[in-house]
DNA sequence: CAACATTAAATGTATGTACATACATTTGCA
DNA sequence: TGCAAATGTATGTACATACATTTAATGTTG
């Protein structure tokens, strides 16, 4: 799992001591190296802490969207749009919630092409408790309010083309 | 593969618009989304420029450390090591690599445990076509000098734990 | 209404990730 | 020297990801 602490607290984690690659070409090669690995750094910790539930990072996600959705269904379709990944493929981590008895799948009968998903009691339950336990810690509590916000437009500004 | 142009040219390509989820809880919330969303934003873009010369993203990064040991050989920890993603199987990938014939595994004489790991010739020359087409986007470089600076400070506070 | 296109979800295949374990080799030291 | 611990790599399993294809239901149109 990795997570490395340091024994003497210093303040910051500087990405240069994280990697073993002391140098780095420009500022901007630095940035995008530091921008993915954090990141990975934020979901690695996530999943740690959603480990001792039995839930990985992506089923815990789709179990907060249908939570969302409760008491109304959600399709497959629905969840592909709301989730931060479009590409995986939300039927197999439906499956895995289902052999939980997390969630339950019904044709839905207004379109009989389509599923409809719904978290069970049990799945509410699940979350109440995650959360309970003060879980889903995420790194950016570390900024102001200024800084978040400025990290945002930075992001923003990264994803822009053309 | 799902990289979204706007057709009318906008200067920012807002995270509420990326996603659709129009509102957050608060700019941490924002930020911690914005900040897993983008950096898989650029990995998608960096694995859709290899995928022609048939590379995933890991196996191109495998690549590159090789090219910079050359001609000196690497093992399976070294690039464990120089790595971003140390928790992924080192080992497979070079597995994939060596079946391509981009690389040779060579037991090490001098360490019968570790194994020598080389790029070929054709290893090379790949890497070589590939940085020709002008490829490896990333979208950092839209930021200023300046931009770049403050981003990695950000994140590298974001990763400060206690 | 028959033929074809579109849509919703599931399935197949290759690869990667997270983690545990196995196996051989080397090292340290009693 | 002998042997336990450490080291370097490979393998196994479960799950996720990326993407193509399939199956079934529904729309559309001549």
């Amino acid at each position: 799992m990795y997570i490395h602490l340091q024994s003497i607290p210093l303040p910051l984690m500087r990405i240069e001591d994280e990697i073993k690659q002391p140098v780095f070409r420009n500022e901007y090669q630095k940035a995008h190296i530091n921008l993915v690995y954090t990141a990975g750094w934020l979901q690695l910790r996530q999943a740690a802490a959603f480990k001792p539930f039995g839930l990985t990072l992506p089923q815990f996600n789709i179990l907060r969207i249908l939570r969302g959705q409760h008491p109304r269904p959600a399709t497959v379709a629905l969840l592909i749009d709301r989730m931060l990944d479009k590409t995986s493929n939300a039927s197999r981590i439906v499956d895995r919630l289902e052999e939980k008895q997390l969630v339950t799948r019904t044709v839905c009968p207004a379109n009989r092409r389509a599923v409809d998903i719904r978290i069970t009691k049990a799945g509410l339950d699940l979350l109440d408790r995650i959360e309970q336990a003060n879980i889903t810690p995420s790194g950016v509590e570390q900024l102001s309010e200024a800084e978040a916000q400025q990290l945002n437009a930075l992001l923003d500004k990264v994803r822009t083309v053309e």
